[in-house]
DNA sequence: ACCTGAACACCGTTCAAGT
DNA sequence: ACCTGAACACCGTTCAAGT
């Protein structure tokens, strides 16, 4: 990568990357024992050092929980935008992203898990760990992206200009699809739909609730609901 | 339930019933603590008992972990129930009850946390407890019981004679108010509104979705999405 | 700078007894 | 039937050293 001026480098220890290493391990063991309440140790062991190795790269558990959240929202990120490269239209992009983040969270519930909670729902801690912060922001922000575009092109019933609309608009679409991931991945929800027919219909139903209604009527001035 | 033949009952050891005193002191340090990760120990130390004592009425931690969710899904439950007495009209009972849930979520983030997942999170568990999934299906049942309902009456866009619609519409409400209340609770959203009025006007969006948008189309044939 | 190994204060769970 | 107390195999985290 870089120009290696200094010969002999020094080689820590045992490991080039124990940090990386570290973030891998625990990554693996979350995908093969769908298991995100790893022990530290357990980790450590299979890296081939000590318990306390870890220590030297990471505050806490925490912290390592954190950095695997923050790799799984990022993988997140890369395959909400892969998803979407090619489409046009505004509300099939919608549709493919809703469509692969619930697939992604199904095709690693443990992973999907580890970045939805824990990692600050233990305590009663004020926020999220920054590094989980920045790449949670990321993803949500593809679909920010997606809503506010759909919005210039008048798909969505939504003002561009209207910062607090569109963020609720992106909420409301996160939370049908966060929601749907979530109850499938615990078991709660399984109707007897394959998993690609049960997306299909549902994405379609609460889409529809952000999806112009009657354009000739969303023209100008937001009917109130009356009351 | 059967006569007491017995005088003198035998009174157990220290307690009367110490099964539900642990129930109740592991919600008690749940909802104060905010932290649903308590010891067995600590919930048994608070109690007064050994840390073996509580082994005599529950399987292990997760069973005991199980039956203070199935508390919080009757609560829950009970409180849908209370938010919809009442009121008449289909939709707005929808939007009560999902106001409703959502509040109570946002109320004790801990116990909903709870509920809905580390009861098993951790291993690959097949299937929830049995007490947990009875309880959580009686407060489904609440929700489905509206949009029946509100099918019957031809509010909502879904045919009361077909099971697959209602249960797919039920968990589109479902994964919306769900997937809400969770972002929330893990700060992951915290968008510039008070709570009431974000749960307002998301609820109207997300319902959108389910009412009926234009009802002299959808008197019969469901316009297949072309493809 | 990075690692080891012993140590501390905790866990969940089980065994062998007690009444 | 229900409880106690010791014991076992684990944790996360820290201290005192090693190189």
């Amino acid at each position: 990568m870089s120009a290696r001026i200094r010969p002999t480098e020094p080689r820590p220890y045992h490991h080039g990357d124990l940090r990386r290493t570290l973030i891998e391990i625990a990554l693996q063991v979350v995908t093969e024992e769908q298991d995100w309440t790893f022990s530290l140790r357990e980790v450590a062991r299979r890296a081939g050092v000590s318990h306390r190795a870890p220590y030297n790269h990471f505050a806490d558990k925490l912290d390592l929980l954190a950095a695997v959240a923050a790799v799984g929202f990022e993988r997140l990120r890369d395959g909400l935008l892969r998803a979407m490269s090619g489409i046009d239209e505004s509300e099939a992009i919608l549709v493919a992203i809703c469509t692969t983040y619930v697939r992604l969270g199904l095709g690693n519930p443990a992973l999907y898990r580890l970045m939805f909670g824990p990692a600050l729902s233990a305590t009663g801690t004020e926020d999220r760990p920054p590094l989980v912060r920045s790449a949670g922001a990321e993803a949500r922000g593809v679909l920010e992206d997606v809503i506010l575009r759909g919005a210039r092109a008048g798909v969505f019933d939504v003002s561009p200009d209207d910062p607090r609309g569109l963020a609720l608009a992106a909420l409301a679409v996160w939370s049908g699809t966060h929601g749907l991931t979530m109850l499938v991945i615990d078991r709660i929800s399984r109707p007897d739909l394959t998993v690609d027919e049960m997306i299909e219909r549902l994405l379609r139903m609460v889409l529809g609730g952000v999806r112009r209604a009657r354009p000739e009527a969303a023209m100008r001035g937001k009917a109130k609901a009356g009351k």
